[in-house]
DNA sequence: AACTTGTCAATTTTT
DNA sequence: TTGACAAGTT
């Protein structure tokens, strides 16, 4: 059943253990049966927590525990969860004492842009002769979060630095945060590090979580960042039973504040700590992880580690060369023919890029073959605006302080609130230290004075009164119930009619309408559970957590499409890795960072990352890899010569077979022609 | 308040 | 070359 490194982990006593899980190499099952293991020795499921970093690994997490203890009610037990669930768990349960309304709010980075924006807004251009990359300074944020990293601290330390990112930052953070708090909301970030501040400051609280547990277990190790760890540290100080589960060489997302020197240094964070490595592959050929092998061993600070197989040697990887890339992606997409014509379902089948520039061409060759695919990850979250307006409604009633959701939908649908009356709100705010809503309120109210005091015209005011009315109304009536409040809601403000005037087609009018109503959907299943208004707010921060896609649409045979980061967690039959060229992987911004990139000296044009990212890449195939390249390559609307990937000059050449696409070339047609040739049609 | 024009940039995004 | 975004027009 487990082989014996897998055997060595799962039944771990107490204290530290760090298990270095290799790509494909069955981590889950090592945790799962842990779980299991100490079920067995008696350990109550309330005291054994299992923390991962996304929903999908939380729920297979779960269910294979099921499985395995053939008993749902104790896997029902056990604490398993994201690191933000977990945290915003910890949160509601402290709520009180943290001073926080029951209505407190979830931001997601559209929301955290939206008060980064308006903070620019009030403090200008400071002096700055051009504009400022908003998500420059939210990704500064973030890091500094993610760091643990106080607004004060952040201010004192970056204050005087030459770059202006950094001052600007510097002025920002502190004003960002506390209008968070002032809107009574929390970021994705904050439900890490608010629990760890209170964590640290209140003996009482430390106590109580610390003899919640008495068995943690993350996964995805090599992905905490500092503040995660803080938090898993105050959460295991007591005995130390921390198991972490990872692989240094598929850390990716350091970019994002993952910190790889957790899981290098762990021995010396947690002394006494048990290693064991799992190094057995039950994924892919031996000619594929030798390649893997080959690349990965070029990275030094590594723990290090050899995957191997039982499996045979399986195909040579195919080197595919191309002139140029619709040659490229048009190899892609007939070769992807041939191998379903050949038996191969199309859902087998996966082709990796760098970045999400690349898939467009891919997409046009794919469709223009017939080959039928699905795109992982991409910003798909615009088409869902219709929801999330719609719940800009229902938080602003169930937290007044929400001040993003209220910008969000006092216009909309349009109602004569314009932008002006909106700064006087605003400024009205901000010097009676209260919230826009309380604002609104007390004008919308036959309150003479405050009306006058604002300063707009009567049928200004008659909006605002019609506004707070209808989110009074909603208030008082998802007290009663949830469902038909948000109906009676979607009834008065004609949210249908409105999407149907907004819609460019009847069927992209009705894709909308029956978005919101799958929001219905979830509300009806949700009051069936007897949810009512506090259980509401539960609800809609957890909906904040769950990705867009987190109901991808798995279902039907297509080809997969992703970015080699979407990739990570990942397997296929076959993969194709394309673009693999110098300024691509590695990328160029890896090679010569941005103004707006936060450059840490010590990994300055370090290309190590983004070997790993191919490691990634390589190790997702099970049986065939293809890696394709151009030689040209269209940038800027200028055709530039490419070179080969320097992670593809480390592979050994018996490894590979190489296949010259220039005679593809000359086949082709031009693009401008096949432009011309869909122009005929009117697609809806 | 909808349209138009100009500017600037062009990675990766588990929550 | 495309696109996103914000300021400027009607």
């Amino acid at each position: 059943m487990l082989n014996p490194p897998q055997r060595e982990a799962a039944s771990h006593g107490g204290g530290p253990l760090l298990v270095l899980a290799g790509a494909g190499s069955g981590k889950t099952r090592v945790i799962t049966h842990r779980i299991a293991h100490l079920i067995d020795q008696g350990i109550p499921a309330k005291a054994i927590a299992a923390v991962t970093f996304t929903n999908k690994a939380a729920e297979e997490m779960r269910e294979r525990v099921a499985h395995i203890l053939k008993n749902g009610k104790v896997a029902r037990e056990l604490t398993i969860g994201t690191f933000h669930a977990m945290g915003l768990w910890m949160l509601r349960q402290e709520r009180e004492a943290l001073g926080f309304p029951r209505g407190f709010a979830i931001y997601d980075q559209a929301d955290q842009l939206g008060v980064v924006r308006e903070i620019l807004r009030r403090v200008g251009n400071d002096g700055a002769d051009r504009r400022f990359d908003v998500k420059a300074i939210l990704t500064r944020i973030s890091l500094a979060k993610n760091g643990f990293i106080a607004p004060e601290a952040y201010a004192a330390a970056k204050a005087n630095e030459a770059d202006d990112y950094d001052v600007i930052t510097a002025k920002v953070y502190p004003l960002y945060q506390e209008a968070l708090r002032g809107f009574a909301a929390f970021d994705f970030d904050d439900l890490i590090t608010e629990p760890v501040r209170l964590l640290d400051t209140v003996a009482e609280v430390r106590d109580r979580w610390r003899a919640r547990f008495r068995f943690v277990m993350v996964d995805e190790y090599q992905d905490t960042n500092r503040a995660q760890l803080l938090l898993v540290q105050h959460l295991v100080a007591d005995h130390g039973n921390l198991m972490v589960v990872g692989d240094d060489d598929q850390s990716i997302y350091s970019w994002r504040g993952a910190d790889p020197t957790n899981i290098l240094r762990f021995a010396e964070m947690f002394p006494g700590a048990k290693i064991v490595k799992l190094e057995q592959n039950y994924r892919s050929s031996k000619t594929i992880l030798a390649a893997a092998n080959a690349v990965i061993a070029n990275n030094t600070k590594r723990h290090g580690k050899t995957l191997w197989s039982d499996k045979g040697q399986g195909e040579l990887i195919t080197h595919a060369v191309a002139p140029d890339v619709e040659t490229e992606a048009k190899w892609v997409a007939q070769e992807a023919r041939r191998l379903q014509e050949a038996g191969r379902r199309w859902q087998d089948l996966a082709v990796l890029y760098r970045s999400n520039l690349q898939a467009k061409l891919l997409e046009e060759e794919l469709r223009a073959h017939d080959v039928p695919y699905t795109m992982y990850g991409g910003q798909q979250f615009f088409e869902r605006k219709e929801v999330k307006d719609l719940i800009a409604y229902l938080r602003l009633a169930l937290n007044g302080k929400d001040e993003l959701a209220l910008r969000r939908i006092i216009n909309y649908p349009a109602r004569g609130i314009g932008a002006t009356t909106l700064e006087k709100l605003a400024a009205r705010a901000q010097a009676r230290h209260t919230s826009m809503w309380e604002v609104l309120k007390a004008a919308a109210q036959s309150d003479e004075a405050a009306a006058a005091e604002l300063d707009v015209r009567a049928s200004t005011r008659t909006a605002l009164a019609d506004f707070v009315d209808i989110i009074t109304r909603l208030r008082e009536r998802l007290a009663t119930g949830v469902v038909a409040a948000t109906r009676a809601l979607v009834e008065e403000i004609a949210l249908y009619d409105d999407l149907r005037g907004a819609s460019p087609s009847l069927a992209a009018a009705q894709r909308r309408i029956d978005n919101v109503e799958g929001l219905f959907g979830t509300l009806t299943r949700h009051e069936a559970k007897g949810g009512g208004r506090d259980a509401l707010a539960d609800l809609l921060r957890h909906l904040s957590l769950q990705s867009d896609k987190d109901d991808k649409d798995e279902a039907g045979d297509k080809i997969v499409l992703t970015t080699l980061h979407g990739a990570k967690g990942l397997e296929f039959p076959v993969v194709f890795m394309v673009g693999l060229e110098e300024e691509l992987l590695p990328h160029a911004r890896t090679l010569q960072p941005q103004v707006t990139d936060v450059i840490d000296p010590d990994h300055a044009t370090d290309v190590s990352e983004e070997r790993r990212l191919c490691y990634v890449g390589i190790t997702r195939a099970q049986q065939k890899l293809y890696i394709t390249r151009a030689c040209t390559r269209l940038t800027r609307g200028r055709t530039v010569p490419r070179t080969p990937s320097r992670f593809l000059l480390e592979l050994p050449d018996e490894l590979l077979e190489v296949i010259d696409l220039a005679e593809l070339a000359r086949e082709k047609v031009p693009a401008t022609e096949v432009k011309d040739f869909f122009a005929n049609f009117n697609f809806d």
